[in-house]
Parts: C-alpha cells; sequence; structure tokens
RNA sequence: UCCGGUGUAGCUCAGCGGCAGAGCGGGUGGCUGUUAACCAUUAGGUCGUAGGUUCGAUCCCUACCGCCGGAGCCA
C-alpha cells in the first residue's frame, strides 16, 4: 500500500515496512550508494530515499533521472542529514517509467513563459504543485463556507438562451454549419451561449430556497489580453433572499476572510513558498486581511477622496465615471491599504437588475478591492419592484418576453435579495500572490489560446 | 483592440557592422551521507520569419509573427 509523501514526511515513529511512489526531482550518485529525491504531489518537499548499491532494483539507476517515476519499499528510519528528519532505506526500488535527456523540467528555475508552454508539466514544479494544491483547498472552504452558513448549492445552466445581463460577449453554442442559414433550425431553436454567470437563474433559486450559492465555470469572448482575465473562469455567485446591500457587504467580507484564514491554516508549507520566491509581502497581506475590518466607502466619497488626493491619475475622476484601475489601486494600496468595499454607484454604469436607491441617481451595488489585484467582488442588491426593474429593463433596451421568468420573481411574493460574484482565480492569485491568471488555472484558456 | 518592451544553445541571458559566447541543464569520467551536491571534460546554434541598406547584417531599417508588461472591459 502506497504511502502518500506527506504522511511519511509527518510521521512519528519510524516504519518497518513502507511503500513510496514519485517523480524523481534530483539524484546524487555516492560510490556505495545513491540519494533519490521523490516528489508525489502531496506537499511541496520531497522525500529522499537512500539506495544501497545492490538493493533489488538498483540496476535500473541509471534510468532513475530527473522526471523518472520510482515505486520505493523500504524502511523509514531518521536520517543523518540537517535537511530532513526522515528518509527511506530501501530494500527494493522499482523504475516505474523513465525519463530521458529531454525531460524539460530542470532542477533549477525556469520562467514562468515557459512553465505555460509545457501545461501538461508544469504541475510537477514546486511553484505550479503548489498554486493547485492550493486551489483544491480554496474550493473545498468555499462550499464549507456557505454550507456552514445554511446556503444550498446550485446548479446553474452552462449553456443559456438569454444574452446580456451586461457582463461582456458570450461565445455562441451552435451545431448549425458554419454560414448555415436558418437559424430556427438550431439545436435549440433559437440562438445559444455559454454562460457569462449564472445570477439571474440564483436569484430564482435564492428566491424559494432562501440563501444559495453556485460555484462553476464561466465563459467570456472578451478579447481582454491582461493578466486578470481569462475567456474561461470560475466563479462563486451567492445570493440571499431577505438580504440587502449591508447584508450583502457582510457576506462579502466574511467569505472572502474565511478563505484566507483556511489557507492561512490548511497551507501554510505551500503560502511559505510563496511569500519566499513570488510575494514577500504575502504573509503580512495575508495576516491582515484574516483580521480587520473591510473600509466601506460610497461611491460618492470615494470620488471625492480621489478628487482631493494628491497624485495624478492618467484618467479623470469625476462623479458619473467609472473607477478606472489606477483609481481603484489607489483607495486600496495608497489610501486604505486594506480591503474596500465602495458601494452606491451611479444607475448608469451600472446593470438593469441593481436596486435603485431612494436617491433617483444611484445603485445598490457594491465592488470589492484588493491590494495588487483590483476588484474580487462584484455584486448588488436586485430591484425587487416590479414597476422599477421593467422600467430599468426598457432603459437598457432589453425585451420583457426574453426576461419573463426573471420578471416573474417580482410578480409573484418579490423579497429584497442581494448576491454577489467572486472571481475564483481572482482569488487564488489574492492568496498565493501569483501575478497572472494563466499560472493559477491548470489550462488557461486565453483569446488565441486554446492548447492542451 | 491600443501603448510600450522583447525575441541569440534544451533553460536563463550576455554580446557585436567583420571566426557565435557564459551560466545552468544534457553526455562522459572522478569524488563525496549528499541536500537545486562538488570537480574535470564534452556535445549542442537557420541569432523569430520575410524583405531592405551595406563589400559584408545576429547587429541598422521596414513589415509580419510570438511572448511579456500596462490600458480598456470586467470577475
Amino acid at each position: 500500500m502506497r504511502t502518500p509523501i506527506i504522511e511519511a514526511l509527518s510521521s512519528q515513529a519510524a516504519v518497518d515496512d513502507i511503500q513510496v511512489c514519485g517523480w524523481v526531482r534530483t539524484r546524487r550518485d555516492a560510490k556505495a550508494f545513491s540519494f533519490l529525491e521523490l516528489n508525489d504531489g502531496s506537499c511541496l518537499r520531497g522525500i529522499q530515499v537512500v539506495v544501497d548499491a545492490g538493493t533489488p532494483g538498483s540496476e535500473g539507476l541509471a534510468e532513475m533521472t530527473t522526471g523518472a517515476s520510482v515505486a520505493v519499499r523500504g524502511r523509514l528510519v531518521p536520517s543523518q542529514g540537517k535537511e530532513q528528519a526522515w528518509e527511506v532505506q530501501a530494500a527494493e526500488v522499482q523504475l516505474l517509467g523513465a525519463a530521458d535527456e529531454t525531460y524539460p523540467l530542470q532542477k533549477k528555475g525556469h520562467s514562468l513563459e515557459f512553465l505555460r508552454e509545457i501545461a501538461h508539466l508544469r504541475p510537477r514544479s514546486n511553484l505550479f504543485g503548489a498554486v493547485f494544491r492550493v486551489r483544491s483547498r480554496m474550493a473545498y472552504a468555499v462550499h464549507n463556507f456557505f454550507q456552514e452558513r445554511g446556503f444550498m448549492n446550485v446548479h446553474t445552466p452552462m449553456i443559456t438562451a438569454s444574452d446580456c445581463e451586461g457582463a461582456g460577449e458570450m461565445f455562441r453554442v451552435t451545431t448549425l454549419a458554419p454560414g448555415a442559414a436558418k437559424l430556427d433550425e438550431d439545436f435549440f431553436g433559437k440562438p445559444a451561449f455559454l454562460t457569462v454567470s449564472g445570477q439571474l437563474e440564483a436569484e430564482t433559486l435564492a428566491c424559494a430556497l432562501g440563501k444559495v450559492y453556485t460555484f462553476g465555470p464561466t465563459f467570456r469572448a472578451e478579447n481582454s489580453n491582461t493578466s486578470r482575465h481569462a475567456a474561461e473562469f470560475w466563479m462563486i455567485e451567492p445570493e440571499q433572499a431577505f438580504c440587502d446591500l449591508a447584508g450583502n457587504m457582510d457576506l462579502a467580507e466574511a467569505q472572502l476572510q474565511h478563505q484566507v484564514r483556511d489557507a492561512l491554516k490548511h497551507c501554510a508549507e505551500d503560502l511559505a513558498f510563496f511569500a519566499k520566491y513570488v510575494d514577500k509581502g504575502l504573509l503580512e497581506r495575508l495576516q491582515f486581511v484574516a483580521e480587520r475590518p473591510f473600509q466601506r466607502v460610497s461611491y460618492t466619497e470615494a470620488v471625492r477622496l480621489l478628487e482631493a488626493s494628491g497624485p495624478a491619475f492618467e484618467y479623470p475622476v469625476a462623479y458619473g465615471l467609472n473607477l478606472q484601475s489606477e483609481h481603484e489601486r489607489w483607495l486600496t494600496e495608497q489610501h486604505f491599504q486594506c480591503p474596500v468595499i465602495v458601494y452606491n454607484y451611479p444607475k448608469d454604469i451600472k446593470p438593469f437588475y441593481m436596486r435603485q436607491n431612494e436617491d433617483g441617481l444611484t445603485v445598490a451595488a457594491m465592488d470589492v478591492l484588493v491590494p495588487g489585484i483590483g476588484e474580487i467582488i462584484g455584486g448588488s442588491q436586485r430591484e425587487e419592484r416590479p414597476d422599477r426593474l421593467l422600467a430599468a429593463m426598457a432603459q437598457h433596451g432589453l425585451s420583457e418576453a426574453e426576461y419573463w421568468w426573471y420578471a416573474d420573481l417580482r410578480k409573484y411574493g418579490t423579497v429584497p435579495h442581494a448576491g454577489y460574484g467572486m472571481g475564483f482565480e481572482r482569488l487564488l492569485m489574492f492568496i498565493t500572490g501569483v501575478g497572472n491568471i494563466r499560472d493559477v488555472i491548470p489550462f488557461a484558456r486565453t483569446p488565441g489560446h486554446a492548447d492542451f
């Protein structure tokens, strides 16, 4: 029975008979024996295996080079070396699969750009092993957070016929041949797309189950070429009935803090690696976010602060204009130096479904901004008043016929409700310090790139 | 899509209008309870692609392509 290396390394006592399997990171030969360092992905560190000359299977040692896969049986014993507490004294080694001299991962560091070209092998590197372990833990923590608070996980459709929501360009889903004329003969009888958000559908479930959340892939066909955008990404979208904007902000803050605390507690070794090689200030920042309340500032106040601030911005600051990246970064990195929630945006720069405030000018929207990333969460209280919603839809040029089911929620037992969307990859960038979204998802889809 | 940068060995990079370089990695030999081991030795190149200027271009110019950073859009 194979013992994961993470368990072998944390053993409390020697073990007479243990089997470990993994990929060779490095081999160091002496005259009478060899050291093999094996990593199996269960944790950042590898385990040192001592193979004496003449050990059964050691005739394959020459092929146990970096990248080769190996199975070892032997004794787990205290190491004589300084760098590790335990090592395996091999009784039998077996070469499972060799890796010849073309194996691209070296013992030395590689650039992230090069590793992207070998996305099928980069999980075997220290950095990407750590990223994907943290990704797994953070997905688990998402479900933990919501399930413990009585939220139901709902599955909203990947394929949708409702376009828009103001969330950007969509990918078309079709079985028609290119250039086909008869669009009504398409699979769904009308144009269909990959979803850009499960929000509208999640609202219907919130207005029945009370508290729900989605966690799944989302698609945007925007020609965005930045380190923060991908064409396929994962989004977490909670939605609560009987909830207003303040409750929504409370939830967003609590969830973000939960994710950070969970990572600090359960991914300490991997985070320490990021702090050493990727982002020196990572642990301090995460600690700070875990402990301190977020700043909350209205859009109007934010504009006032930006106007009164010293630095000259490239883009103008004025009421009614969107906050630019540089403005968001100034608020969260320079002025408040912590996560900031900006709320109550002008209605003209926000989508139709957001609830109008009594001032007639703003809607109950909120964005959570974090240092280094900018916007990580966007949400709002939804417009629950039927007349207001229909008016907003008309203003945005949306057809009532298309969104009849969405309007029905307001027609039958409407309730105040609110929710938000959190970009999972942006969360991972924040938690790992990794600066490019292409490096926190195993196989990134960006304009012109759908390899692997 | 726009702005800026960049492209030289498997990787990371230096270089120069006149014979193509280093470190790492690979091969080989040696040494050592080693720790991204160490020492010696060796192989490895269409200098992104196509044009142009020049006696001569990896170097200068133009276009295209790739990649990186920033911006817009957003999560």
